[in-house]
DNA sequence: GTGTTTCATATGAACGTTCAAATGGATAGA
DNA sequence: TCTATCCATTTGAACGTTCATATGAAACAC
């Protein structure tokens, strides 16, 4: 804390003029419309723009243009159960694509869907965004009602779970082909009795991954039969869950878990019983949370391409906020299988010592 | 999609005096200074702005006020190791914490430190921000220099790891007091061998943990010669260090461990070994993160109050921004412990079966 | 009835941009 | 040499606020 020498201030478009000799609206038209300017004017202001360090005041340009370049998205509270890495690694590629295509991204906390939509209605109201991302869609869902009855431009990361009367661009992971990749995974590595341990039943998310599952199942001619569970989320749950069908008379030699707890759960129970994971079961998580490559042998998971889908969801976005009447596009993408060790039969389970 | 019916247009500060029989400016004292106005016509512009549901357009505020009310902070890349399910949880109390105080935050997303610099470059020359709340702080950390330099405003979740010849405001946790708090909750517990399970040497952070560690078993009279370990973060690594101390001649009857992830792998390794976790051997990690309430049985573990770190961060920044002269403030909160079932001599360990 | 005070409300200006339209100087055609 | 054409540049206005200041009506004292 020196003595209170001046710092320049921050440079204006008029102080660029100056510097430059030219009018202001001479350096508007530089930025934002070069080929009017004679060459040699246009090196001379950006010349100018460069030595004063220039940009444009996002305040005025977002009065001008009635627009503010942000997009706006809810932070939830990931304090309660579940390990929500898909959240923030999502909320990491959603900012940088935002960035890419010259937006910021805005955060707000909310705790649930009427929460949401106050927040919702105080950003619009101010005009302080352009647009939303919404993640986690449900059932009974009033989001996107509001929005849509607003004309607010916004994309869903997340399907609808029911008929709406309005139309709007939202992009999903297929958890079906999810887990019947998973469960085809197996067996290919030539497991025949694969057990699935899922959600309790009323959960979109996880009703689809089941699906997927006795879908795979049925069109391999595998069994089903006996080999599934479902309990709430949670490591302890998928240990539990998980013991209980390997404690049977014919026991299931590979597990697709409804996630990465309950499937890091499920290794738990298979080691705990003196088998190995990956040797003599099987297990493949989904999600492909940091959970996936703590453990040892490090988890086979299915992985959402998280980076593609938020950088469809800006570039959908724009499209509508451009122009509130380009078309609806819904698109279901494919999550991939990452195969590790808990998967792979030359993998054994972690020694024992040090 | 039905017919182009019109939407009725945002209210302006002039739709609202039109319809209050006043000028417009007569409105922006109602909301401004509303000792200004005689009762009867405030009651009718305040009814005006309710019936049309006026709120100041943002921009225009931010272009006359030279303010944002836009708080930075940088996401980070969780897509590598380690469950930070820290950040998320700060993110929220962060975004919580701003709004109550008329902020909002803007995130951007960052791979390293020049990176952090190029966007704080980038969003305090357009004026897109009134400051920001740095986090991760670590030795040789160049953003504070430059955000000092150029006298922008910003307060640092995490302290300054080596001298600096600027003074800047800062809150942190006291992992050297969260360590001997959780090594004193061991004891209190009966444990007179205590271990530690921690990172490599180096980092700030957890050197900081260790040294707590060594202080509490100092002051309690507790050996710690061949009773710490250290390596790279995560399960598996803590199932391999606990392991190698539980097989020793003397092993500890407990462990502090310097993270959720070094905890649970100790966990794991003692259930493999065939003791009860929190009966026969506890254990107690560090962050509360998700994973201490998803194993079985639950984990101790020592908590960091982000919501009220976060809280604090906003309102230094905040004071700040209002008054670059405040006083810069430091200060170290302590963190608690929760205590669980893994260190509760009375919580076995899970059972068996389904 | 005139001059002063007081208070509620209105006027003017500014924040920093961008866009539409006007200016003015050069070049070319008659 | 005078007018038409063209192009680079400038002028004017607007986006929606808030702040400083001016107006004007009522209330009061003389």
């Amino acid at each position: 804390m020196s003595q209170p020498e001046q710092l320049p201030a921050r440079p204006t478009i008029k102080s660029v003029a100056r510097h430059a000799q030219v009018s202001y609206q001479t350096v508007s038209n530089a930025l934002n419309a070069p080929e009017r300017l004679r060459p040699d004017t246009l090196t001379r202001v950006l010349r100018a723009v460069e030595e004063l360090g220039y940009r444009p005041t996002q305040a005025a340009r977002n009065l001008r243009l009635q627009t503010t370049r942000l997009i706006g998205f809810r932070s939830t509270r990931s304090d309660g159960q579940g390990v929500s890495s898909i959240e923030s690694r999502f909320l990491y590629a959603l900012t940088s694509a935002a960035r890419d295509r010259g937006y910021g991204v805005i955060l707000f906390a909310a705790d649930g869907d009427e929460d949401e939509i106050a927040m919702f209605e105080d950003l619009v109201s101010r005009g302080a965004v352009d647009g939303f991302v919404l993640s986690g869609s449900h059932r009974h869902d009033p989001r996107t009602a509001w929005l849509a009855e607003r004309e607010v431009p916004f994309v869903s990361f997340g399907r609808p779970w029911e008929k709406t009367s309005f139309d709007y661009s939202w992009l999903d992971v297929d958890g079906h082909a999810g887990t019947v990749a998973a469960t085809e995974h197996l067996a290919a590595n030539g497991h025949r009795r694969i057990g699935f341990i899922g959600w309790p039943e009323g959960s979109e998310v996880g009703d689809d991954r089941y699906a997927g599952y006795l879908a795979a199942a049925a069109d391999l001619g595998l069994p089903t039969r006996g080999l599934t569970v479902r309990g709430l989320d949670g490591i302890g749950a998928g240990t539990q869950l998980a013991a209980g069908l390997l404690g049977k008379a014919h026991p299931p030699t590979a597990f697709v878990c409804v996630s990465d707890a309950m499937a890091v759960g499920a290794m738990h129970a298979i080691e705990h019983r003196g088998l190995a994971v990956g040797r003599d079961v099987a297990v493949i998580g989904f999600d492909d949370s940091p959970l996936a490559t703590v453990v040892q042998p490090a988890m086979s998971s299915v992985r959402q391409p998280l980076e593609s889908i938020a950088r469809r969801c800006v570039d959908l976005l724009l499209d509508r906020i451009d122009d509130p009447r380009s078309a609806v596009l819904t698109s279901v993408v494919e999550p991939t299988v990452i195969a590790r060790g808990s998967s792979n039969p030359d993998h054994p389970s972690p020694p024992d010592g040090a």
